[in-house]
DNA sequence: TGACACACGTTATAGCATAACGCAATTGAT
DNA sequence: ATCAATTGCGTTATGCTATAACGTGTGTCA
C-alpha cells in the first residue's frame, strides 16, 4: 500500500510521505530545513529525517522542489506552471536564480536567459559539462531594506 | 604572541592559523571541508574545528579564500592577483562564479561582467539589496568528459 | 595601567545528511 | 499465476558540518 497515488492534476503521482512534504514546504512562506520539515509532519507519523529526505529527493526529481545550497534548506518551486523552457511536463525550466532575504527570509525565484546564456557560453568555450547550476544572491528584499 | 605577523608582501598580515590553514587550501588541486582541514593540522598543534573555522572566517572577509556552498567545502581564491574589480587590495573582485568538476574534484574559478549586470539588474528592479552572490556549475570538466 | 580588541584553545552541543538493514507493495515478464 | 525486479517505507545508528560559551594571553593606545 505504498505505491504513489494518481491525483486528477498533472505531474508525476505522488506517494503519501511526497505530497505530505510538499505541501508542508507549499504552505511555508520561507524556505525550511529537513529537520523543521521533519518536525512539521511527527503528528503524521514521521519520525526519522530519511522519510524527509528520500521525499525530498524524489520532488527535487520532479522540478517541484528547490534546494537553496547556501541556506541548506528547500522551498517549492515558484514557478507558475508550465512556464518557458519547459520540458514538457508543465515543471521543467532552464536555470533558476534565487534571492534570499537575510532579515524576513523571503525567497524570490527568477530566471534569465541571458544569464544563462553567458554561463552556457562560459561552459561551452571550455568544453565542461554542466550538470545542475545553482545561482542565490542573498540580501534584503525591498520591504525590509526600506 | 598571537598577533598577526606582517610580511614583506601585499594583503593583511596573516596570523600563524590563518597562514597555515590558507597554505593547506593553496596547496590543494580540490576544494577542503573544514574537517579535512582540521585533520591536515593536527601535526601543526590544531586540535578543534573552532581553529580551522576562525581562520576560514577571517580569510573569507579577506577575500583570500572561497566557499563553495554546494560542497560545504573552501578554495583558495584563484584569481591571478590584482584582477579586475578591484577594490584596491589586490583582492577584491566582483561576483566570482565556480565550475566544479564531480570527476575530478577541480574547479575553475570565472568572472563575467554580463552575468553579474544582469543579476544586479534584476535586483534593482526588485529592489532587492544583494550582499552576496553565489554562482557554482557542477558537472564535468573537459578533461573528464572526454 | 587599565580598558579594549583580537586571536587563541577547549569542551560541549546543535544542525544537516546518509549508511545499512529488512519489510511491504507494485510492476511486468514469463 | 508466479517470480524477479523495482520502489517506497520504517528504524537504528552513525557521520559530517558548524557554532555556543567559556576562559586565557597579548598587543594597542588613551
Amino acid at each position: 500500500m505504498n505505491a504513489p497515488v494518481s491525483t486528477p492534476t498533472s505531474a508525476p503521482a505522488l506517494t503519501k510521505n511526497q505530497s505530505l512534504v510538499f505541501d508542508v514546504l507549499d504552505r511555508s512562506d520561507a524556505p525550511m530545513s529537513a529537520y523543521t520539515i521533519l518536525d512539521r509532519l511527527r503528528d503524521h507519523g514521521f519520525r526519522a529525517p530519511l522519510q524527509v529526505y528520500r521525499a525530498l529527493d524524489k520532488l527535487l526529481e520532479f522540478g517541484m522542489v528547490h534546494r537553496l545550497e547556501s541556506l541548506n534548506a528547500f522551498v517549492a518551486c515558484a514557478h507558475p506552471e508550465s512556464e518557458c523552457c519547459g520540458k514538457g511536463h508543465g515543471h521543467g525550466h532552464g536555470t533558476v536564480a534565487f534571492a534570499i532575504c537575510e532579515s524576513c527570509g523571503h525567497v524570490s525565484e527568477f530566471h534569465d536567459h541571458e544569464v544563462d546564456h553567458r554561463l552556457g557560453a562560459w561552459a561551452k568555450a571550455k568544453n565542461f559539462k554542466p550538470a545542475k547550476t545553482t545561482i542565490e544572491i542573498r540580501g534584503l528584499c525591498g520591504a525590509c531594506a526600506a
